[in-house]
DNA sequence: GGTTTGAAACTTTTT
DNA sequence: GTTTCAAACC
């Protein structure tokens, strides 16, 4: 194995693979091969040092970066790489969780909570605790209280930590109020399942020890991007062998607003004394233009691991970089630049990405994509898990596998329609409160409950709905259940009824997450050491997915997301997006109480901008952007300006005009002129394209946008006079069929004279 | 109890 | 410019 491994892996890469034992930091710099030296590294340890693949953890951010490097290991070393623990640091705690939180007070069946539970749960805790909710928004609380968990501060510790100002006091007294109500719904949130689980390893010395010695060897991915519960986390785990392995790139360290502390990895010499540092310094994906653009910005930063990348690729062209008067000239110019380049055969959409810094910045590219027919996908923005109708149905799976998830409960009492008001619903949460019950447990007892008077048979039908479910979750499959709830319902019936885009769009949603549930009973071997069931797996699994784990297939479309979404990938040609001061660096970090700090961190995001680029790289910034409804005049973002001029192509013009994010009525006639020719030349090499002819193939392309569904303008098997049978509605007559260009727009009148219109692409219609 | 309308907030990044 | 939320109305 050795001799292979000689042959494609440079020294370095060699030594980061074979220096199995003691704590070890791989400092790797973009592009330089670091999945690689991880997956080998696993193999070497079973194959070369015949470690059990069980004794191996392997520790990510995302799951999609765990699935690649699960399939990796797999590859090389077999089946024995199958029990090699890879898993992102929140899965690997929620395992740990289900089989020991019982030991600090929760139920192992715990629920996790996504952002938007811990916003209804903090709006009620501003209520209880008589807060103007106009003053104290959720959003200041939350965040406050994930910095202490990520920091492991408990409730008891925050003023301790804090400090004793008001302010600060009133965190304390929220976050207190917060936890307390998660634990009574035994609930988790994100960082809970960090900091709990380390709560866990420090009062259970057993517990702590099981993991000890079953995790003998630790590898940490993205280690720049730990926080300080992650940290303790490793911590505690390596402390019994000391075999840790970390690999990072400070340079890519961009999660600070999550937690993130840069120490972890600039200091790991000083946390693992005799720890060896391996560079990882030659790169494997970009042309030495990129890689020295990359280079001259991320240099600015102090305090940073000293380190220079270099390739043997080839030089490649210059970099190219634009300014335009508009966000939307940038967009036309991005969407036609790509348009040419794949006329031209130089590289497939699937080849580029546009990335930029914040997702309002999609709305323009995205609008240029559909009139230019260029197929794309868009990452992030709205989570799908996050969307109305994905949470409604997993909110009746909740409400059926678990009876305490007292939100999901809450939710989906009264959808569809169910005549069970706000009144009715904080009456039943009062009594459960008082009680000390789950909100669903409450519904059991109705006859308990003060005022709920006429509401009680309503609430009796919910509860027997519920129950009938639960009966038929016994043995139905999840997606079968999923269906079910569907059908008695009556959701998809409703929307469809409702027959707009936006419906439309939820139906298909729903879709894929049916073709979601398929795939994972595909995959479900019944690993449930718990004794848990096919549908509480699916739900967990489903909660610690993010946007971009969805990211896959073979289809050919641009990929449009944030520099933060971008990080761990890389495209043939890649374009950044609003190269301006006050969007990128951000103006609040520009305007930060440090702005030093935080500069360097948008540096660091502009570093992975750059790096993601294999071959080609395009900058592209507008004088002019809408914010907020408001016009903003920015002038090119200070990254671009730290270019040496011999690697860029395009000049940077720096109007004095458009400093500090205001106008001046005199304008640098030169410069004006200048701008002027720039678009005029611009318009001659791009024409901008008419107004969409067809708003049928731009509707149609803004509905596959999401999740490249496909909606077809099938030619309809029936005609005006035809008997037609809908599946709710019966039988009917066709009375006109009118083309309403994204769709055909049926007119049925059917048996009872009951009128009405419909889609036909949703209504179904089969002629008889 | 449900629906409609208008105001207000939102925009940094997300497991 | 878009979405979310509350008050007013039905």
């Amino acid at each position: 194995m050795m001799d292979d491994l000689q042959a494609i892996l440079n020294e370095n890469q060699l030594e980061g693979i074979t220096q199995t034992e003691g704590p070890v930091l791989i400092l790797a710099g973009a592009g330089s091969g670091k999945t690689r030296v991880l997956t080998h590294r696993v193999a070497y340890l079973i194959e070369n040092k015949h470690v059990e693949p069980y004794h191996i953890l392997a520790i990510t951010f995302t799951n999609k970066a765990a699935g690649e490097m699960k399939e990796r290991i797999h590859k090389l070393a077999g089946d024995s790489g199958e029990m090699v623990w890879v898993a992102t640091f929140h899965v690997t705690c929620v395992r740990i969780l289900r089989r020991f939180a019982d030991r600090i007070g929760y139920d192992n069946r715990f629920t996790i909570y996504d952002t938007d539970d811990s916003k209804t749960v903090m709006k009620e805790v501003i209520r209880k605790l008589k807060l103007d909710p106009k003053r104290y928004k959720e959003r200041y609380f939350l965040n406050k209280i994930s910095s202490a968990k990520n920091e492991l501060i408990p409730p008891e510790g925050y003023a301790a930590a804090a400090g004793s100002s008001p302010d600060v006091l009133l965190v304390a007294r929220a976050y207190a109020e917060y936890q307390a109500r998660l634990r009574s719904n035994n609930a988790m949130d994100f960082d809970d399942l960090l900091m709990k689980t380390v709560e866990l390893f420090r009062l259970d010395a057993e517990v702590l020890n099981i993991y000890q010695s079953r995790f003998r060897y630790i590898m940490v991915d993205e280690y720049q991007d730990t926080n300080t519960a992650q940290f303790a986390f490793i911590e505690l785990l390596a402390r019994a062998h000391g075999n840790l392995c970390v690999v990072g790139d400070d340079d890519q360290s961009i999660y600070k607003f999550r937690g993130a502390n840069i120490r972890n990895i600039l200091d790991f010499e000083q946390h693992f004394p005799d720890a060896k540092v391996i560079k990882l310094e030659q790169n494997y994906r970009s042309v030495q233009t990129v890689l020295d653009v990359a280079n001259s910005v991320i240099q600015n930063n102090r305090g940073r691991k000293e380190k220079k990348l270099w390739t043997d690729n080839g030089a490649g062209e210059r970099v190219i970089y634009r300014q335009f008067d508009s966000g939307a000239e940038e967009a036309l110019f991005i969407a036609s630049d790509i348009a040419k380049q794949q006329r031209f055969g130089n590289f497939n959409y699937r080849d580029c990405a546009v990335l930029y810094r914040t997702n309002a910045q999609s709305r323009l590219l995205e609008e240029q994509f559909l009139v230019s027919n260029i197929p794309y996908r868009i990452v992030g923005g709205v989570n799908f898990y996050g969307r109305r109708e994905i949470k409604d149905v997993l909110a009746y799976l909740k409400t059926i596998d678990n009876a305490r998830d007292d939100l999901a409960c809450r939710r989906i009492i009264n959808v569809p329609k169910r005549g069970i008001g706000a009144t009715t619903i904080s009456r039943v949460a009062d009594y459960a409160d008082d009680v000390g019950i789950g909100f669903y447990q409450a519904l059991q007892t109705l006859e308990e409950i003060p005022n709920i008077g006429r509401a009680k048979s309503k609430l009796n039908d919910f509860v027997l709905f519920i129950e009938g479910l639960k009966a038929e979750a016994e043995y139905l499959s999840v997606s079968e259940l999923i269906k079910k709830v569907l059908e008695l319902t009556g959701y998809v019936a409703e929307l469809e009824l409702e027959g707009t885009d936006e419906a439309k769009t939820r139906i298909e949603n729903i879709d894929e997450l049916v073709s979601k549930a398929v795939s994972f009973e595909k995959d479900y071997v019944g690993e449930d050491d718990d004794g848990r069931t096919m549908l509480s797996a699916f739900l967990e699994e489903v909660a610690l997915i993010a946007d971009i784990d969805r990211l896959e297939g073979d289809d050919d479309y641009v990929v449009l997301m944030t520099l933060h979404s971008a990080k761990g990938l890389e495209f043939d040609n890649v374009y950044l997006a609003g190269m301006e001061d006050g969007l990128f660096p951000s103006f609040l970090s520009i305007t930060a109480d440090n702005p030093d700090e935080e500069i360097e961190e948008e540096r660091r995001l502009c570093y992975v901008g750059i790096t993601r680029a294999k071959k080609r790289l395009v900058m592209t910034a507008a004088k002019m952007r809408m914010i907020r409804g408001e016009t903003r005049y920015s002038a090119t973002s200070r990254f671009v300006r730290e270019i040496p001029k011999e690697l860029l192509n395009g000049e940077v013009y720096e109007p004095r005009s458009y400093d500090n994010f205001t106008v001046e009525e005199e304008d640098d006639t030169v410069e004006e002129e200048k701008s002027v020719e720039r678009k005029a030349h611009f318009r001659r090499t791009v024409p901008a394209p008419k107004k969409s002819p067809t708003t049928a193939a731009t509707y149609q392309k803004k509905m596959s946008r999401d999740f490249g569904t496909k909606i077809e303008k099938n030619e309809l098997d029936y005609a005006v006079g035809d008997r037609v049978s809908h599946q709710k509605f019966g039988e009917g007559e066709v009375l006109s069929i009118n083309d309403g260009g994204r769709d055909f727009e049926v007119t049925v009148r059917f048996e009872g004279g009951n009128v009405r219109k419909m889609f036909a692409s949703f209504a179904k219609l089969t002629k008889v």
